[in-house]
DNA sequence: TCCGGTCATTGAAAGGTTTCAAGAGTCAGG
DNA sequence: CCTGACTCTTGAAACCTTTCAATGACCGGA
């Protein structure tokens, strides 16, 4: 393995001068500058990244933790907070908890290890001591798609209280009585906001609790999703509800594929809402009424933030919070 | 920032069994084992993970730089290489090159420079020098969904030309005579590849290359598949294709879109194949018949030839292939 | 009492980079 | 010919951890 030294010897200059070349060329003169980088060249040399974080303290990478690599919605969060993080310089590496609290904590462990600028993180569980001590620690964390305690970190949401309303607020208007939650596990802030907004906008409309079943869900996903859609159609009619508001796309997307297999009609049958309107709930079999989030705006104003706190001592913490919005499409259309 | 030292300090105890502590705790008696563990609790001790790669010369972590964030085949095979990653102790960094030749490069460098075990790669130019010196400079890279040259790396891969083929054999067996291949740009391999198949069924069936039309598309994305349906939808309808071919799910589904909203029958004026069968794919408007890869294989198989390369001195290379499936969907079903 | 053997702990060296004060060399001005 | 200013280069220290040979303490057996 190469070092900084072999490269010395090879174009007969210090050590220092080879470290000058790489970090402040201007201060090399330039026929030495090109004698030191053609030794680079000959012999391969590559900068050791942990000598230069050792000596320098910090590294030049953040991290997004997220969720869930298969659901489109956090791609695409991720693919916003890249673009700002190029921006500024840095490498951005994704991590995927897979909803696994054990495994979030693993990441967070190794990405403080590392000392990374900064960590990004849609969390399994936001109340993770680990995650609080973080920031003591020195290293910056913003919340992505919940809302922090705002003691210890910033944090970018959508609120989900509201975007649960939105769509709850949707189907009694258009006449639907008898609706079901799909979602879980519990233990998501996500299902259990959106699902509050939901009893908000039946107690709003002056309707009982009783009007909203929960089908639990062991996972936010498209096959979790067709398990339910298999409940629901094995329901008999008359106690079968005749809306669903799923607590995001891929379990509406398994829920709709389901009913259809089943006989069921939907919007007719059975009226079904999503969320997060990813780019597939436009292309479904019908196409998905959902609860649209800016994603892109989240993504990248949580990058920000983060940038903020690694580099300016004065940083404050926010807690942002965007509006969700209903995007009404022909699964709960009437007579479509 | 604490370190051993401080830790030591406080435990009363020298730096070296700090570090026994750390490493091999079994060498270290049990009291003092409890005093050093506790000083680094009460002193919120975070091993500085540089310093240890410096020493140690290695770390623990490999590196997945794929495609596309966006396209849930490659997450897929994200999260099968995740699970066999874990399974080896190891950490998964996941980083999106966003089909950009530099953003790849800048990548590896990165990647190269902090040592990492390995490097699995979905490359955006194969033929980068860069790529092909890692490994002799000691980084094994593997090559996911793309063959590799077989001098320096591994790869696994999915046989492309007869995935193309099946799909364009298909069409040709249910009666199609004008055939549309949507996918672009040109440069990636997968492309030409699929193309390359699709050419090789019309001439096994005794059909002239002017049989098979080319749209070509800026990316493999569900907005430029909706651009190509525009195109395609636009044609008068004596030279209009009557099936289209698509390099992948996501312009299958975005092609898919565009033509029903403009009045086309799917599959009756046109028929549809994608290639991945990513999830969304049987749940679209009309369920799209698709090139199934196994992407699971796919990305485990993969994580092992790293492990086996980073870890056993008497690695050999090897060009696993493995062999796509054709599932017929409604989207390709006469008279549906 | 001395010896050989365990077991637990220690101290120093090494790993590759960056930083910075200090040194060497050059040149213009007096 | 000397001085001061300037540019370029140097060498040593520091960053934090791991490793390993060596030390010390202790115990049982002779």
């Amino acid at each position: 393995m190469v070092s900084v030294k072999d490269v010395a010897v090879a174009a007969g200059v210090s050590l220092g001068t080879v470290s000058n070349v790489l970090n402040r060329p201007d201060r090399v003169s330039v026929p030495t500058r090109h004698r030191v980088q053609q030794a680079m060249r000959d012999l391969g040399f590559v900068r050791n990244e942990s000598a230069r974080q050792l000596r320098v303290g910090r590294s030049s990478t953040v991290a997004y933790v997220m969720l869930d690599v298969s659901n489109p919605f956090f791609t695409d969060v991720a693919a916003a907070v890249e673009t700002a993080a190029e921006a500024a310089g840095l490498s951005l590496f994704i991590c995927s908890s897979g909803q696994s609290a054990e495994r979030e904590q693993a990441y967070l462990s190794r990405l403080e290890e590392q000392r990374v600028q900064g960590i990004l993180i849609t969390p399994v569980d936001p109340a993770s001591p680990l995650l609080a001590d973080l920031p003591a620690r020195g290293t910056p964390v913003v919340i992505v798609d919940r809302t922090g305690d705002g003691e210890s970190h910033c944090s970018v949401a959508v609120d989900d209280k509201l975007g649960g309303h939105l769509a709850t607020e949707h189907l009694i208007e258009i006449g639907h009585r008898q609706i079901a939650f799909v979602g879980g596990p519990e233990r998501l802030g996500q299902v259990r906001d959106r699902r509050a907004g939901a009893m908000s906008a039946l107690s709003d409309a002056g309707l009982g609790e009783e009007r909203l079943s929960t089908l639990v869900t062991d996972a936010l996903t498209v096959a979790e999703g067709r398990n339910a859609g298999q409940r629901i159609a094995g329901m008999p009619r008359a106690s079968r509800p005749t809306a669903a508001f799923c607590a995001n796309d891929l379990v509406a997307l398994g829920l709709l594929q389901a009913c259809l297999a089943l006989g069921l009609r939907v919007p007719d049958d059975l009226a079904i809402v999503g969320y997060d309107d990813i780019e597939f709930a436009a292309a479904a079999a019908v196409p998905l009424t959902s609860v649209r989030q800016p994603r892109r705006d989240l993504g990248h104003r949580a990058a920000e933030l983060l940038l903020d706190e690694a580099s300016n001592p004065a940083h404050v913490h926010q807690q942002v919070q965007f509006n969700p919005e209903l995007v009404a499409r022909a699964s709960t259309r009437r007579g479509s």
